[in-house]
RNA sequence: GGUCCCAUCGUCCAGCGGCCUAGGAUUCUGGCCUCUCACGCCAGCGACACGGGUUCGAGUCCCGUUGGGACCGCCA
């Protein structure tokens, strides 16, 4: 199964950040590659000039980086393959495979313009593939600028693609099957503007040539390119890559996502600021148009690699349900799902890497958390994961675990603390009972405060949520003792005298 | 307008002619657990776009309709 010489890459062009759509195509030639330990590589499609953007291709690189989609080869920047480029364009134009096009922008145009309006099918109309060799000596002498387009094969003067006489660009694609693509309905496209720069169909091809790429992994609008840049590469004589088309991720509203109409949350940036873990967005990502042969939801990095298969991928596009100004999601549903899956179920050391720097972000982070506190602060995290959705959670939501500063949420107080005035004796008292407590556990604090409640001649619930909303500020959260013993007979005390202040 | 692709619960997927009174995940609802919330567990709501064929039998194959999407640039 493992093929050495497997080639693969993402090649985003630089004008805006890595959205999720990108990050999705990185990811399955990524696996593509790890699975069959072949080569991934990254090229950035910078010919755009105006597009184009430093702070973009960083933005890329971060995304990737930080997804852990790793290259083995590259950035390369395609601009700097321009010469090779041009050098093709020379090549097609030699053998005869592409020509001169001296027709100005305004006529064409104007042609579409009139094709449009009789509700014809616009396509060039080879004015200037029918010029003489002396026709064109005589445009350039003029300095006439021209375009360079690609001689299609035309079948009604004779013209074959191959010495089979087809009439149609034919292939094979990994996910959409055999394609089909008549060579009359392909107009003579452009292949190098009248500046001399080349464009994204020769650029692209005569790219993955050189790089000696065996896998076009692409989303499906690079579909409709195909056929063209398979008579490119017949045209230069190079045998051609498998092509595999993926579908496309579309909004709620099934158009095509973008940073520009959508904003930050078809970024990766965004999931990253808001507390996804890199592979639980991948995941996401890798089941919007797969599935593992059992219907997984869960898949690890490693059954990713193990699993993945092209022709497992769906046709039909997908929609990436994201929600905004939702107050309960801020993204689709099942993104946060998976990745509150991953956060309860993880392994915990590394969980605790991941939060560490979320606490120190937020000032909440204790040194002694990697050394003598270290099974204390594993131990907490684990206590409170199971009700957390993103690694925001754990400085946000978990603030009173790590901090004795925090507040007392409005609704706990109300709800718990304020629920019956003598909570404001009891607490204090409580606090009193709870520093003889020796030793501290689970089971003698449980004790002591049921029989606490008993002399009181009230229901233990009523003190252990008012304990509950003292220490922690919250109405919700872990088992109350888990939680006394998490924080000690000293803390323990403080909070509770602290909070019948408030009352 | 031309060419092409696609079509199963709200969303993501399973299904590759009989195992489908259509399964899983997520969301939502109810219940159990329980000191709260979450987790976990159980249950429920919820779909084969429509119409024709083919076949003993169609979600699965074919055609049409409708709907959605992509491509058709001197953008990538």
């Amino acid at each position: 199964m493992t093929d050495q010489n497997i080639r693969v890459r993402f090649a985003p062009s630089p004008t805006g950040y890595l959205h999720i759509g990108g990050a999705r195509t990185a990811l399955y030639n990524w696996l593509f590659a790890k699975q069959n330990n072949g080569t991934f590589l990254l090229r950035i499609e910078d010919t755009d000039v105006e597009r184009s953007t430093d702070d973009s291709v960083q933005a890329i690189l971060d995304g990737l980086r930080w997804l852990g989609l790793d290259w083995d080869e590259g950035p390369a920047s395609q601009s700097e393959n321009r010469p090779h480029h041009q050098e093709a364009a020379r090549a097609l134009l030699e053998s005869g495979r592409a020509y001169k096009c001296f027709c100005t922008q305004e006529e064409l145009q104007q042609k579409r313009l009139e094709a449009e309006k009789e509700k014809k099918s616009y396509g060039y109309d080879r004015t200037c593939r029918r010029l003489s060799p002396e026709e064109v000596a005589s445009r350039e002498e003029q300095g006439l600028p021209y375009v360079i387009r690609f001689k299609v094969p035309d079948p009604s003067l004779g013209d074959t693609l191959d010495s089979d006489g087809a009439e149609s660009v034919m292939f094979e694609d990994t996910v959409y099957g055999t394609v089909e693509k008549r060579l009359e309905d392909i107009e003579d496209f452009v292949v190098v503007r009248s500046d001399g720069l080349p464009l994204y169909l020769l650029s692209n091809a005569v790219d993955d040539i050189r790089d000696g790429i065996t896998h076009v992994i692409r989303g499906q609008d690079g579909l409709g390119n195909t056929p063209r840049q398979i008579l490119i590469y017949r045209a230069l004589g190079e045998p051609l890559p498998v092509f595999a088309h993926m579908n496309l991720t579309l909004d709620p509203k099934r158009a095509k996502i973008s940073k520009r109409k959508h904003g930050e949350v078809v970024t990766v940036g965004f999931y990253r600021e808001r507390g996804f873990l890199p592979w639980a967005l991948c995941n996401f990502l890798l089941l919007l148009g797969w599935s593992t042969e059992d219907n997984r939801e869960i898949v690890t990095r490693e059954e990713a690699i193990r699993e993945f298969t092209l022709a497992r991928a769906g046709r039909a596009n997908s929609v990436f349900d994201y929600r905004k100004d939702d107050p309960k999601f801020f993204t689709d549903p099942k993104a946060i799902a998976i990745n509150a899956e991953y956060i309860r179920t993880m392994n915990i050391e590394e969980l605790g890497e991941l939060v560490a720097p979320e606490l120190e972000g937020a000032g909440l982070w204790d040194p002694a958390y990697e050394t003598e506190r270290r099974d204390w602060y594993l131990h907490t995290v684990d206590l409170i994961r199971a009700r957390y959705h993103t690694l925001k959670d754990f400085p946000e939501l978990g603030r009173p675990y790590f901090s004795e500063e925090f507040t007392i949420e409005p609704k706990a107080l109300k709800k718990n603390l304020q629920k019956d005035a003598r909570l404001k004796e009891w607490l204090p008292e409580l606090a009193d009972r709870m520093e003889s407590v020796e030793p501290f556990t689970l089971e003698s604090t449980e004790a002591a405060l049921r029989e606490f409640s008993e002399e009181r001649e009230v229901k233990a619930g009523l003190i252990i949520n008012a304990v509950r909303a003292a220490i922690t500020g919250q109405l919700a959260g872990a088992g109350l003792f888990d939680i006394l013993v998490t924080f000690g007979p000293t803390s323990t005390a403080n909070r509770l005298r602290k909070a019948a202040l408030l009352l």
